[in-house]
RNA sequence: GUGGACGUGGCGAAACCGGUAGACGCAGCAGACUUAAAAUCUGCUUCCCAUUGGGAGUGCGGGUUCGAGUCCCGCCGUCCGCACCA
């Protein structure tokens, strides 16, 4: 008699087996293959929610498959416990951050337990612990005396609400990415990381990186952003009022930077950047001048703004001297589309091939001249659009005739030969500032004495500690106001000193995480010969929004412990997937002109069939489209509710059905109903066929085919991370087995089943194990194999067409010869009928598959 | 603007290398079991005409091919990244 799959027993009983068992503790020492699947670890904001759900649930898989495919797995998890929302919630509810972060961890931890995880508990680690960020801070100084970390002062974009500063990477469309207010300019003190000395690699090592989406390796590859060109100088001519005439300094001039030398003849003005310093020092005599700069800078740098805005130019009056002809004479400008930190900060303009400039040349009526231009087309003049295709080069003189490629050589060649440039790169990429003004981070290990500047506070001081008396009751930095923490002697000469006061972007401690999963001795950051057993990550597994912050700071890190010998890796992670969103629909009402609609949780409607209606007053609501859970469409589920109701297997078996695991998953109901029947379908199978008595004592050659075939199938369907192919996979088993009567290769068939359906419902597969006697845990048990033997069928289905148009089909031996095929083609009723009484004037005859006949 | 991805039933989706489009799931319809409901099971479910059967069909328009969801060219649409990068 078939009873109900009672999960909350199954969850608490097995996971308690596996914990016992110390199921999932991966072993250093262990004589199997290695591998290490990670999911990003989570920021505790609280509590699970359905995307780390499907996170977690996929690298599960994984885990659980490998493992049972021989390896020593290593699944870690822990906690990226710094950052703002902890400081949000002590300003907000007078809550220590650190307080409430370790509550959220210890109810978060609780709740990835309840979905049975095959994780390693005893690696955890949080890094807002002095274990982890006094290691990081000993790192920090170890790239500090290997040159990898200087201080300078800097525009810095200053997020006014949070009071702190962002990384370029944090500023989306001039906006800070957490407060979401616009982003000021201030100048100040920072300590960097050089991100840059690594451009060249990191773009290299992308080519390295098969197993990582295209996109990712794009978006990284656009971030670094080679350019190769030429850097010059252009000599200001001396006819010109230098922009600092009391020094008249000698050569006075400014360098450029192009990717078009070869152009470098259409060039009709130079432009500087606002910030330029001789925009800056010829502003002090022209108030003109200031008043363009200050008008450049309040020009916001929002999206709407820079697209909106024209292109515009102060002409100063200086001229330069055109390099490759001393007789011409070039306009220079301040223009507002010239960034002082990319390049030089200053452009040469050429009009005739280049959009922009040619906006600016047609503004200030300056020349337009064509040097490049396709065959016959020389004296085509250039109208509204640049022509930035191919060509040869014209009205260039020593260039002429030469194509783009072979101009832009010949005038590097030349300007390297007279002294008045180089070939050079330039990089999109620019240095990681670190420093943030913020309590919950890691403390900067740096100590500012009054004698002997910045002085490195000793490793043996290490780790330094934050103070747990602070206050938040006002913005900014609590460090900074701190009566006492900040005062200290200088290790170097004993005075009075301060603490560097600012703390490391939370970046910083994701950048190595999976290094100190790897290898936590207490003593040291992690044991290089360990943590290289385990390194790189196999296959990592998080969300696209980390495609260029998280994963390239991550890679960077690597690069620079490699570089500085402490450990011998170089990709961090060898295999990257990046899964979609859990989406959900949204339910509202109008409310009127003007007004935005009134939003419904999911738990305030019920949902029929064909629309929904709102419980309170039975009404229909409007059910939207399926969209990113969010706060404010309060389409957002709790998955703690389907954990209690549904069980965890149901939970997991849902969240991998349906969906590709790269595109987004619509959270329903519907859905997990139909993860929860299967779950429930599994167990009546077991149940009914572990109770039946053996009814044929032969084998069943059909259903061991079938069997075979789906290990084959799944086993792939898994390496390649399809989860979803594998689930109607098993739909299709369980169907299959269903339907097939009694046998030895039945109860083969059912066992088999559970085991390839173990990674994914854990719980159920442990539970049914037991029903059929097998020895030992399910965890246990090997991953089945296929026997190549019946992968093959002994029959092929075989199609006929006419014309390309399918007419009929027919069973028939495997690897029968043409001519039998086509006679028995030829012989079928539908064929005759079809063909009329003519015969094909072709006959196409694809082995195993089809027959095409051409009328 | 620029780089990329995608476009298949009512919905989520499958379809190896160009070879029977829509597997599997959801929703829906019909039936069985039941006093009834739930659960479960069986069948149907791309569209159009129809009795057998036939025709059309993978965003739109062309092309290559015996044969195109798949390859090529041109459009249209949706989504994502970057965004004055010299």
């Amino acid at each position: 008699m078939a009873t109900k799959f009672d999960h909350k027993r199954a969850e608490a009983r097995w996971q308690a087996a596996w914990d016992k068992a110390q199921s999932f503790a991966a072993d250093d020492a262990s004589p199997r293959p290695k591998t290490y699947v990670l999911e990003m670890f989570p920021y505790p904001s609280g509590r699970i929610h359905t995307g780390h759900v499907r996170n977690y649930t996929m690298g599960d898989v994984i885990a659980r498959t490998r493992r049972a495919q021989g390896y020593e797995v290593l699944h870690p998890m822990g906690w990226d416990a710094f950052g703002m929302p902890a400081e949000n919630a002590a300003m907000e509810r007078g809550v220590h951050p650190g307080g409430w972060t370790r509550a959220n961890i210890a109810i978060m931890r609780d709740q990835l337990k309840r979905l049975g995880f095959a994780l390693d508990w005893s690696r955890e680690l949080a890094t807002c612990e002095p274990d982890y960020y006094g290691q990081e801070q000993a790192l920090f100084l170890d790239l500090l005396a290997a040159g990898l970390v200087y201080r300078k002062e800097s525009a810095v974009n200053w997020d006014p609400v949070d009071m702190t500063v962002l990384a370029n990477e944090q500023v989306i469309d001039g906006r800070g990415w957490r407060s979401g207010a616009i982003v000021e300019r201030r100048r100040l003190s920072q300590w960097f990381l050089k991100i840059t000395d690594f451009a060249e690699d990191l773009l290299d090592g992308l080519g390295t990186l098969a197993d990582w989406p295209e996109k990712v390796r794009l978006m990284q590859e656009n971030w670094i952003g080679k350019s190769q060109g030429l850097r010059f100088t252009f000599e200001i001519a001396q006819d010109s009022p230098t922009p600092d005439s009391s020094r008249k300094r000698e050569g006075s001039g400014f360098d450029v930077f192009t990717t078009r030398p070869d152009t470098l003849f259409g060039a009709s003005f130079a432009a500087l950047a606002p910030d330029h310093p001789i925009s800056l020092a010829l502003a002090e005599a022209s108030p003109g001048l200031a008043a363009f700069i200050a008008e450049c800078r309040a020009g916001g740098t929002a999206t709407a703004d820079i697209e909106g805005q024209e292109k515009k130019g102060y002409d100063t009056g200086l001229s330069v001297i055109h390099p490759l002809d001393p007789a011409i004479r070039l306009p220079v400008f301040v223009a507002n589309f010239v960034l002082m930190d990319y390049g030089t900060g200053a452009i040469f303009g050429c009009p005739a091939h280049d959009q922009r400039d040619l906006d600016f040349a047609r503004k200030y009526q300056l020349p337009v001249t064509r040097v490049v231009a396709p065959e016959g087309e020389a004296e085509t003049p250039i109208a509204d659009e640049a022509y930035t295709g191919p060509g040869v080069l014209v009205h260039s003189r020593f260039l002429d005739g030469m194509d783009v490629e072979a101009g832009k050589a010949a005038v590097i060649t030349r300007a390297e030969a007279e002294g008045w440039g180089t070939g050079t790169t330039v990089w999109r990429l620019r240095d990681w500032g670190v420093s943030r003004q913020r309590y919950w981070g890691t403390p900067i290990p740096i100590i500012h004495c009054g004698s002997c500047g910045v002085v490195p506070v000793p490793k043996a001081q290490l780790p330094v500690v934050l103070p747990e008396d602070v206050s938040f009751d006002i913005p900014g930095n609590p460090l900074d106001r701190h009566p006492t923490w900040s005062r200290v002697d200088c290790p170097s000469c004993g005075q009075p000193a301060r603490r560097e006061t600012d703390t490391l972007d939370t970046f910083v401690d994701s950048s190595w995480y999976f290094v100190r999963f790897a290898s936590a001795p207490g003593d040291r950051p992690f044991d290089a010969a360990v943590a290289e057993q385990w390194l790189p990550v196999g296959q990592y597994i998080g969300g696209v929004e980390h495609a260029i912050l998280h994963l390239l700071y991550a890679r960077f890190w690597t690069r620079a412990l490699n570089h500085i010998g402490r450990l011998n890796v170089t990709e961090p992670f060898a295999g990257l997937f990046t899964q979609g969103m859990v989406t959900h629909e949204t339910y509202s009402r109008p409310q009127g002109e003007g007004h935005a609609p009134l939003y419904f949780s999911p738990a305030e409607v019920d949902r029929t069939g064909t629309g929904a209606t709102l419980k309170a007053d039975g009404a229909a609501v409007e059910v939207g489209r399926v969209i990113k859970m969010s706060k404010s469409k309060k389409n957002v589920i709790d998955p703690d509710a389907y954990l209690e109701t549904y069980g965890a297997d149901a939970v997991r078996w849902f969240v991998l059905s349906d969906s590709p695991p790269e595109r987004d998953l619509a959270w329903s109901d519907a859905g997990i109903d139909g993860a929860w029947r299967f779950v429930q379908r599994v167990w009546r199978l077991a149940e009914d066929s572990a109770e039946a008595a053996t009814g044929v004592l032969d084998t069943d050659a059909k259903l061991a085919r079938a069997l075979h075939k789906t290990i084959a199938a799944i086993t792939a369907d898994i390496d390649k991370l399809q989860f979803n192919k594998a689930i109607a996979r098993l739909y299709e088993l369980v169907s299959t087995i269903e339907r097939a009567p009694g046998s030895p290769t039945r109860i083969e068939a059912v066992t088999t089943l559970l085991r390839l359906c173990a990674p994914m419902v854990p719980h159920l597969a442990e539970e049914a194990w037991v029903l059929f006697g097998q020895p030992g845990m399910i965890v246990d048990a090997p991953w089945p194999v296929a026997d190549p033997a019946l992968l093959v069928d002994d029959t092929v289905t075989i199609a006929i067409q006419i014309n390309g148009k399918l007419k009929d089909s027919f069973e028939f031996a495997r690897g029968a010869d043409r001519a039998m095929v086509e006679a028995e083609v030829l012989g079928r009723d539908k064929v005759i009928r079809a063909l009329e009484g003519r015969a094909p004037k072709k006959v196409i005859v694809v082995p195993d598959r089809l027959v095409n006949l051409v009328a």
